[in-house]
DNA sequence: CATTCCATAGAACGCGATTACTGTCCGGAG
DNA sequence: CTCCGGACAGTAATCGCGTTCTATGGAATG
């Protein structure tokens, strides 16, 4: 069996068509009644099911009088079709799903809405699932797409190096190319030739290392990297971007001054009331991202630090908080919303399928950006004034 | 034809099985590999289908032997279970639907967050869409949705008071119950008694009530109320909640009081610098959301304006950024996640459906209370002192 | 040795819709 | 007065899986 258990997910009692062997619905019985079908359709517009299905589909010429009676004959039975029965007997279901994180987080609803708009654009439904961090449950949901036949899965987020996680991540990749389908992965590094997926990434190592260079230029050389999971790719590359930067002015690195944990407000917050307290001296702070920035800034606003005049403080992404926090969040911007649409569209190719099977395997890369604001000053340095 | 046009999704080309008739996949022919079925598991395993069902449902006894070669004949050939087929046979297809405006908003994303975990609970997918306001598109998704046989379709947010808009969704109702689903309503007023919803309210009215006592106790009696489209259900409960405190009080309404406008930040922003600049005297401004208010406060803050000592600030909803801003914000909580999770406990009943059908017509209202932070003070008058 | 009970085989339907074929009808050309 | 092609419409085979219902081989039981 090629699927994760959906105990992955946490099902209650995931054994739903279990003993209670359901009545079966008997078309001769009484309940009242049953949902229309073409059958009925055609029987009551006096046609065949085929004509019905072509008023359906508009993909055969039908006989303008035909087509009312059958159209009014649907609208009397309150008739709806069966996406079900359709996309068994061949047709593009018409969805795409979408796996991140969690879907409260700003940085994974941009980026789902980007792909909710561009299937929507295409006709498409958007089936969204959310892990919490978890990768079995990312496993066992992207099972669950491929079951209901998919179009295109994105799986969004940065993605931990482990070699058994990888190899279950490849291999899915092939079960859904085999089937028509296709992996996307969005924001984080492919798998390797070995997995026919596309790939939307973004210039991560690019932003840290501008947004680094832009502390340093500003006289800061003791920044401390707070938060980002120490094994996500993410924060590899961010952290690698930091380093490169660092490396490049000649300034050595201080292991004391990286500091990973949870991409939390919470992880920001309390991390850096305790390095307040008694951690390496610093004057500039480069939060993982925006939303530990914000946790660090209430902890530098309480232990009675300035922003920027005592201390520096820079984020990454960009999201709505970076602007609302004081004094305003410097951060790298990343282009959520177009990393969403670009997923879809390399996966499904526009809503028509003229172009039949083009490359198997596309990948794009976006580029970031810096945005500055005011939360960066010229060094001060908080142990000299203090 | 009971649907909207689809025209109304924006979609590219919507008849995308138009023309382009596709090659019917002949079992027979070439093109490499089939998708593996049932049958050809049960032909490498040397079983009948019937068994192959029945180890993929666990619904009959089946020799361990026997389940083992089964599930790695199911292994070997990367067999996934058709959900369509399943969903045809009469198993129920475990999805659920939501609808909301925006997914990046977090007043719709945490309700969206509620109904995805309950929804993963009972092992089902989430189908979510996006209206952007527009009721055509809602209708739309949830034709699509009905199309999908989805177990529930959930609706979120306020609605607008349009006669034939209402009709509509009362006849989807109808038909969505005919067919063994059900419409919620999360967040907005019932449909009345002809249409089989059920619905998840919160107290709307009631926290704008609270929120406006908590200011008139603090002396404030010239209060502002800024944005929530003027035909929304949602802006006409927290108005009602509004006056019917200041009425209490004894304190005339102002017309020029009330400015509805649009649940976003700029309109906050915008508006409140134009009344700074030209519009009546108040002491303090309730806010229709706290969107609203983060767009307010910067207006305040740019004019020179001190909150909560030249003027008090209160929002509504309760959402991240509340807690962001300087000062952090008073504001009215809602619950929202749980009443996400509410919406498809009450659909679809749990796990397991022991207890078939139930109440066709379920409603609950989830209490609010207000959050006292920061943003306002005892009234100093913004006249008096400039 | 006869009887039961199990696990499973086998086969027929049903689910609802799509579509490759196969007509049928009708008008105009030859 | 045929013949032919275009426009429509019907027939029936699929699609992949779940659900019986009957039949059967063999092990356990008495």
């Amino acid at each position: 069996m090629s699927t994760v258990p959906r105990q992955a997910l946490g099902s209650a009692s995931h054994n739903s068509h279990q003993g209670v062997s359901r009545m079966r619905r008997q078309s001769t019985a009484a309940d009242g009644q049953r949902r229309a079908t073409v059958t009925d359709v055609a029987r009551r517009a006096g046609v065949s099911t085929a004509t019905v299905s072509r008023v359906l589909n508009r993909n055969y010429p039908v006989a303008e009088a035909t087509r009312e009676r059958v159209e009014s004959a649907m609208r009397e039975l309150g008739y709806v079709v069966n996406a079900h029965a359709r996309a068994l007997a061949g047709v593009s279901n018409r969805t795409v799903g979408i796996i991140v994180n969690e879907v409260i987080d700003p940085f994974y609803a941009y980026i789902a809405r980007g792909v909710e708009r561009e299937a929507a654009l295409g006709g498409r439904l958007c089936l969204v699932c959310c892990t919490q961090g978890d990768p079995q449950r990312e496993l066992a949901f992207i099972d669950l797409m491929h079951e209901r036949r998919a179009d295109a899965v994105v799986v969004v987020g940065g993605s931990i190096a482990d070699r058994g996680y990888t190899s279950e991540l490849a291999r899915r990749a092939r079960e859904l190319d085999a089937g028509g389908s296709k992996l996307v992965l969005c924001g984080r590094p492919p798998l390797g030739e070995a997995a026919p997926t596309a790939a939307v990434e973004y210039d991560n190592e690019g932003g840290a290392f501008a947004i680094t260079d832009h502390l340093l230029m500003q006289g800061h050389e003791r920044i401390l990297y707070l938060g980002g999971p120490p094994k996500l790719s993410t924060t590899r590359d961010r952290l690698a971007g930091h380093r490169r930067a660092l490396e490049l002015r000649g300034i050595a690195i201080d292991p004391e001054l990286s500091q990973p944990g949870a991409f939390s407000r919470n992880f920001g917050y309390r991390r850096m009331a305790e390095l307040l307290r008694d951690g390496p001296e610093f004057t500039a702070v480069f939060a993982a991202n925006d939303v530990v920035a914000a946790g660090a800034a209430q902890a530098l606003e309480e232990a009675g630090l300035r922003v920027p005049k005592d201390i520096s403080l820079v984020g990454y992404d960009d999201i709505p908080v970076a602007q609302e926090l004081r004094p305003r969040l410097t951060t790298v911007h990343v282009p959520l919303e177009e990393m969403g649409r670009q997923a879809v569209r390399l996966a499904v190719s526009g809503g028509d399928e003229d172009d039949w099977r083009e490359p198997t395997t596309g990948a794009l890369r976006l580029g970031t950006h810096i945005v500055v604001r005011d939360s960066v000053a010229p060094r001060a340095g908080r142990a000299s004034r203090m």
